[in-house]
DNA sequence: TCCTTTCTGGAACTCTAGTTACAGAATTTG
DNA sequence: CAAATTCTGTAACTAGAGTTCCAGAAAGGA
């Protein structure tokens, strides 16, 4: 029928996603694209009909990829509390572990196109809707065996947890110093 | 001995704040700042170096004008828990004025440059640490006064709320809901 | 095998970013 | 008023962004 790709689609995607993790949207130039995901300019424009979308499906790569994980802890099983704390644990740890101050793309993405990109804004939204809800959940579990208060707005708690790892995560850019950022998860646990 | 200067310096960088507020570093081109500044390429050029100058001049401006009252109402007086209060109030409220979705040029500018820049990131780690002493100084006249748990680790409750407002900050990007926001503000109270 | 299709790398193109150069205008001092 | 200086706007320049074009290579179907 046709000729085949040379090369690997989702490793050009992931790829294209170290790349505009790094740098942002406008920060990456299609040159950085081209030497990063080792294919031609022109394949790269066949496959991937401009930065703009490679960009979306990057950031949707991002988030199958790297949120997944918080989700996952937090709706493992265990108590509640422990959970939560493995969460922030694990957003602190991501703050650190990635030396070059990359963050976290999501809020990268938020804060890059505020509210002026539609796709974008509606991706952003939806990662921080299942956080919170995986917030929530959690919480819930918790009250429900005794290890939270019952009269507390569980609601109001996870929108709580959520800006604190976003705010972890602005603070980190500025200054990744481990003992700051522990005794942020700490202290939002003290929440609970 | 020389021409004067035709325009308002000062004033050139108030709107040059603006323009780089919205739309980022990497996303100014020189041609919008003409459009914003009112004068020549040259003129621009001529007074400010180059675009990076004008934006750590633009930053600072940012710094002293928006950042200052946060400051202020920290400082204030008052029953402690009040002045905190107040700060928050004051964040969420600029979150939602700002219709453009801009946020906060000092929380952007750490997005945007991480740990890249030396001056960016030294102006940006200075606003966060003086915003944090703030919030300890309230809360430890708050401690004294006996309104907040003397107890309590006054550096870690600060470092939180500066976590907090952050936080707000980038949520705010993707979904400024009032209502929301408010919460958060509620919620990170109770951290006292 | 030839045809059709879709791939490939690289050249080419347009447009703009970011900066500099320059000719002339304003201002101050002597 | 001449001289010295620093301003002004506009034109010009280089480099690169972001995309398209193209000639040719691979793969399957008739």
């Amino acid at each position: 029928m046709a000729r085949a790709k040379s090369f690997d689609t989702e490793a050009a995607v992931d790829a294209a996603m170290q790349v505009f993790w790094t740098n942002g949207y406008a920060g990456t130039t299609p040159q950085q694209l081209v030497d990063a995901l080792g294919i031609g300019r022109g394949s790269l424009y066949n496959a991937f009909t401009s930065k703009h979308a490679l960009y979306e499906r990057a950031l949707r790569r991002y988030q199958e990829s790297e949120t997944a994980r918080l989700i996952e802890v937090l709706d493992g099983h265990g108590p509640a509390r422990d959970r939560i704390r493995a969460a922030l644990d694990l957003v602190v740890t991501a703050s650190l572990r990635d030396s070059g101050g990359r963050g976290c793309m999501i809020a990268n993405a938020a804060v890059e196109f505020g509210g002026t990109d539609e796709i974008v804004g509606h991706l952003v939204r939806r990662v921080f809707d299942r956080q919170e809800a995986a917030f929530r959940g959690a919480i819930e579990e918790g009250q429900l065996a005794g290890e939270i208060d019952r009269e507390a707005d569980a609601a109001a708690l996870a929108s709580a947890l959520l800006a604190t790892i976003n705010g972890i995560r602005v603070l980190a850019k500025a200054d990744p110093d481990p003992a700051r950022l522990s005794r942020l998860a700490d202290t939002a646990l003290r929440l609970l």
